[in-house]
DNA sequence: TTCCGACAGTGGGGTCGCAAT
DNA sequence: ATTGCGACCCCACTATCGGAA
């Protein structure tokens, strides 16, 4: 198949709304490919490549190439392509991955080269990624969707079932069964903002500590332990002592789910930061597993000897792993059900905030385990700070928000009358307050590089954040973490808002 | 008919490690 | 030795479609 058409179908696909109509341009395309095809047309239209990501950025792109004027490359050819270019490392790789990358680039038309660009950079904008794809894969291959999307989280891959569903049929479904040592998309969680409004929809459900680290899925097959993140990245060789924790326990073969971060001599949790930062350690882990130990923290169990749990309410998931695994390493919890559930769990949640975690997940007992989905049956609860802060700059928009002002920059008051900027956010807004931000700055403005439209600094404007963190990037050596937009505070000048003393002053745990 | 779950899009900061400078 | 880049951790929120209620 030529890559022409593929990148015409995704432009297809990016022009219409309706969710139906591209799954059929998909499931189109899919019927339309060579077996040999299907294996690299399916990713692709899923707004991945089969070789995962290939070290290929801004940089390496370059400057953009003439277009060809014909259509000639294959699909086959550009993956054989990018599989080369994958395999290049080590000294003067970067200028031969760019090589490459311009000879691809050179025989693509303007179409391709779109396509390609959004392929290489992870983003192709045609508002349908894999729920998508595995729907039009479903209809391609007169498959069950749901039976589809089931082995698609059950595989951790959307490329193992597509092979398996065109060499054998909807029957090679039944084949990707939960098995230890492969692992599955972990089920996650909504937001909700308080206890009480978790604890009301939920009913009868558990409340758990929300621990502020790495998500890990931990196999264990006799001897045999591998360890996985949220994306499925295979972690195992960074956390010797997660995989000791998984040896040491009563069980030969069975799947866990929970958490990995570290603690201080206290028992106190560490940032955020230094927990990632061990976590992300490849090179010296011995000497990191010494500086930083981290300990897993397990709250869910989707397999033991064999047995399958996924579909067992969450209470005897629970209960099996109360078996499995002793006390410290499985997560603090509470159950809140009936009257006077709504009290305990805020009570919990109080004590767990004291115990400088991030907050709570409030657990519904009678759901099943939903491996990829973002089920309503898990609810997070964290607390939220508000400061008023002032715009000292705005970014230019992308995509569907192009002529728009978008990312803002954040000031808060310094004591010598100016102000630090804090951070960015683009977070929180409507599209009418977009507009209305896009003119209000604009009358504002000072300067405009084409990028960054520079204010003065006069509107002040809520801002809604998760906590305070280091920084080397921003002057205050502090930032905030997941700011977003409450509203626009128009009745408050700039000498109203609030200082980065005040700021420091509210979290006493975090220093510059 | 209205409501709500699931998805895609729009990007944020930090850290590590490699390659380039 | 330092800097820049890319991958991957953490993530919030809005708009929209389409099925559920």
């Amino acid at each position: 198949m030529l890559l022409h058409r593929l990148a015409e179908v995704s432009g297809e696909v990016a022009a219409t709304a309706a969710r139906s109509r591209k799954t059929a341009l998909l499931a189109e395309l899919f019927g339309d490919a060579e077996a040999d095809d299907v294996p690299i047309v399916i990713p692709y239209l899923a707004g991945r490549l089969p070789q995962g990501r290939l070290g290929v950025g801004r940089r390496v792109l370059g400057r953009p190439v003439p277009p060809a004027a014909e259509p000639s490359l294959t699909v086959r050819e550009v993956d054989a392509r990018l599989t080369e270019l994958g395999k290049v490392s080590g000294p003067g790789s970067q200028a031969e991955r760019s090589r490459i990358v311009g000879e691809l680039m050179g025989a693509a038309t303007a179409t391709e080269q779109r396509f390609l660009l959004g392929l290489l950079t992870g983003e192709v904008r045609q508002g349908a990624l894999d729920a998508v794809a595995v729907e039009g894969l479903a209809r391609a291959t007169s498959a069950d969707p749901a039976a589809v999307r089931r082995a698609v989280m059950l595989a951790g891959s959307l490329q193992a079932v597509a092979r398996a569903l065109l060499a054998d049929g909807p029957g090679a479904l039944e084949g990707f069964r939960l098995t230890v040592g492969r692992p599955v998309l972990p089920m996650l969680a909504h937001s909700a903002s308080s206890v009480a409004e978790a604890v009301e929809k939920l009913g009868s459900c558990a409340v758990e500590e929300k621990l502020d680290g790495i998500r890990v899925q931990v196999h264990r097959d006799g001897d045999t332990v591998r360890i996985h993140t949220r994306t499925l990245d295979d972690i195992t060789d960074r956390l010797p002592e997660v995989g000791a924790a998984a040896l040491g326990l009563a069980g030969e073969r069975f799947i866990l789910d929970g958490e990995v971060l570290s603690f201080d001599a206290g028992g106190r949790p560490r940032s955020f930061q230094e927990t990632a930062g061990r976590v992300g350690s490849r090179v010296d882990v011995a000497r990191a597993a010494r500086e930083v130990p981290v300990a897993p923290v397990f709250f869910d169990v989707l397999s033991v000897d064999g047995q399958d749990l996924l579909d067992l309410p969450f209470a005897e998931r629970h209960a099996r792993l109360a078996r499995l695994v002793p006390e410290p390493m499985r997560v603090r919890r509470t159950v809140a059900s009936g009257t006077g559930g709504a009290a305990e769990a805020e009570r919990f949640l109080a004590e767990t905030l004291a115990r400088g975690h991030e907050g709570v997940v409030v657990k519904a007992l009678d759901a099943p385990y939903s491996a990829g989905r973002r089920g309503a049956s898990w609810l997070k609860v964290k607390p939220v700070h508000t400061l008023d802060l002032v715009v000292l700059a705005a970014e230019w928009g992308h995509g569907r928000r192009a002529g728009l002002l978008s990312n803002l920059h954040l000031g808060a008051r310094t004591a010598d009358g100016g102000f630090a900027m804090l951070g960015k956010t683009f977070k929180g807004m409507t599209d009418a307050m977009l507009a209305w931000q896009t003119e209000r700055l604009g009358r504002l403005a000072v300067g405009d590089d084409g990028h960054v439209v520079t204010v003065r600094p006069e509107l002040v404007v809520e801002i809604a954040y998760d906590g305070l963190q280091r920084s080397t990037r921003y002057p205050a050596g502090v930032t905030l973490r997941f700011a977003r937009v409450v509203r626009y505070r128009e009745d408050k000048r700039p000498e109203d808002a609030d200082t980065v003393a005040t700021l420091l002053a509210a979290h006493p745990e975090v220093r510059p």
